[in-house]
DNA sequence: TTCTTTTCTGTAACCGGTTACATATAATAT
DNA sequence: ATATTATATGTAACCGGTTACAGAAAAGAA
């Protein structure tokens, strides 16, 4: 690898010169400015990313952290995220915390010591004070963020509650919820939502909730426990995941989906459209989160002001044949 | 955060001393290595990766390129790599390439720049010259390396033999084939083994291969065609996804699956466990690819001897009810 | 006791960039 | 004609570690 020593005895020049030729600093003559360019051709140079962060304090890294990406949210949330960075050049370090807070302290220690210019966080435990009172730019994703730090989320709340009243249009009555892990707060805000969804219909109860873990086969086995002490006509499960171990549970008893059960699910991932029948879901719009907090946290890496601290972007009914009954539409 | 020249002074001494407390070489006294682990302790002291990386030319730091983390083949492989290299310390970039070169190479220059260890590619388009004449460790995964890197793939090859001859097993004998994408190396080596099982049992044509591009959405307007034109009674898909096309298009022609239509994937995603019916495929080992090429390219990185340059994973056939049939197991 | 060898520690150069500062020349203003 | 300002370039310090080298003290050998 050539550096900016050979660049600059090749020119002619200081190495200074090069720098500035390389960052369009300073005053450089335009003849010098050519030759400099000649050289850096000829030498295929491009300057060390390393030498440079040490210098400047920035890498032109982000680091990601996610829970896993083997869960099938995360993988389109990565790549919103990564394309947006690429585009401003930014590179992205992919972390895998598994809701271990202790693994996460690490990973968040590795990346100041690796001068990242930022981190996107998806991950609750924010308990993290000294590690956090450092000055670089934090953006939270789908996960609410009581601290100062900039945050997207999907409206959880509102989408729970606009299964919960999909499936009561439709005609369910006794409707039940697949509720997510309780230490993740985006389950908490679904099962809230479904709480007080069925409070305003006067259909709450207690008994009505399967207690879940976001994993589809755990969830089949709750369901296929919960339906033998009490009958229900509806399940809004937590995530898609778990909305599909809903599905076979309902199969595997030998009811009909959606006649003698309607299943709606939440997220919104590409398996939804897989199964038979296609499941309905709560959509959020994957894509678009991981984007916006990208460029969130462009935004307050290169100090630029932000407008928006708080998105909390609008999710949709997505209506499959897992809730399509009763003549309607 | 605190640099060595604080810990130095602190502990009274030099940072050369520090340093070799650090790591653990040279000559340290008992005492003054307490007084230093005392000073660093108070401090909080963690070294500066990125001057570390400068003067040692390396930076506990790999690349990894995926065509797309979102295709579902990716996450797990992905989840496997970065779990092994953080065992050993390394840290990930993750980067998206789309099969597109100069995406490619792009990625390749920067991780140069950033002095990264070493790298794992998934990819094809390997004819990158100068990229490759330098001496970083390359693993090549998911893909057959006629260079002199070391690489990890499943048997394609034989594991397309194996679907198309359990599907002659169970009875099938207009065993129709959807191909991937031409460019793309594995899709090419699961043709070939389909291709010459057909030939072996007497039963290839032409006409029976039905061009996909590994999506769902195509595959199954594909299929939807082909199934016009040609009667069929298997089919056997280049990927998992396609596989689920191909089951949507055959239920909505009214066919019953296995019965009309026997359908076999290929991959072993999670996915194929969601349909209804579920999916037979061919299972790949994912995690464990990905772990084996994360151990290579440590291996290489650390200078270790590799026994094992080329390793071909072995693939099994996950019969599911999407091919059961005829009083068949 | 003296010579070697081993242990221990510090100084300074180095990794490859960036930039403050000094200096020199050209252009413009007074 | 002189003072001022803009343009152009180089020297060297700096970022925060690592390590070659040198020198001193302690331990072991002759």
């Amino acid at each position: 690898m050539a550096t900016i020593r050979d660049v600059a005895k090749l020119a002619g020049v200081s190495v200074a010169t090069v720098s500035r030729v390389l960052n369009q600093n300073g005053y450089v003559n335009e003849e010098t400015e050519k030759r400099v360019r000649k050289a850096i051709e000829e030498l295929n140079y491009k300057p060390n990313e390393v030498a440079r962060a040490l210098f400047k304090k920035t890498s032109k890294t982000i680091g990601l952290i996610v829970p896993d990406i083997s869960n099938p949210f995360f993988p389109e949330l990565v790549r919103a995220i990564e394309d947006v960075m690429n585009i401003y050049d930014y590179t992205v370090i992919l972390c895998n915390s598994d809701e271990n807070s202790e693994k996460e302290r690490k990973y968040i220690d590795v990346f100041k010591q690796k001068y990242v210019d930022g981190m996107i966080l998806t991950t609750n435990q924010l308990s993290m004070e000294e590690v956090m009172e450092l000055d670089i730019p934090i953006v939270v994703l789908d996960r609410p963020s009581d601290h100062s730090f900039p945050s997207v989320i999907a409206d959880n709340y509102n989408g729970a509650r606009l299964a919960t009243r999909h499936l009561y249009d439709i005609g369910c009555r006794k409707i039940a919820h697949i509720q997510g892990p309780a230490h993740v707060v985006n389950a908490m805000q679904r099962f809230y939502g479904y709480r007080d969804e069925m409070k305003s219909l006067g259909l709450w109860g207690e008994a009505l909730v399967i207690q879940g873990n976001y994993q589809l086969k755990q969830a089949k086995e709750a369901v296929l426990q919960a339906l033998q002490a009490n009958r229900v006509d509806g399940i809004f499960a937590g995530n898609d995941a778990m909305a599909v171990g809903a599905l076979k549970a309902v199969q595997q008893l030998g009811l009909r989906v959606p006649e003698d059960v309607a299943i709606i699910g939440y997220d919104g991932i590409p398996l939804t459209e897989m199964t038979t029948p296609e499941l309905s879901t709560i959509s959020q719009p994957i894509y678009e989160m991981g984007a916006i907090a990208a460029r969130l946290l462009v935004k307050k890496i290169e100090g630029q002001p932000i407008d928006h601290f708080h998105y909390v972007l609008p999710v949709k009914l997505i209506e499959r044949d897992s809730t399509r009954r009763r003549g309607k539409s």
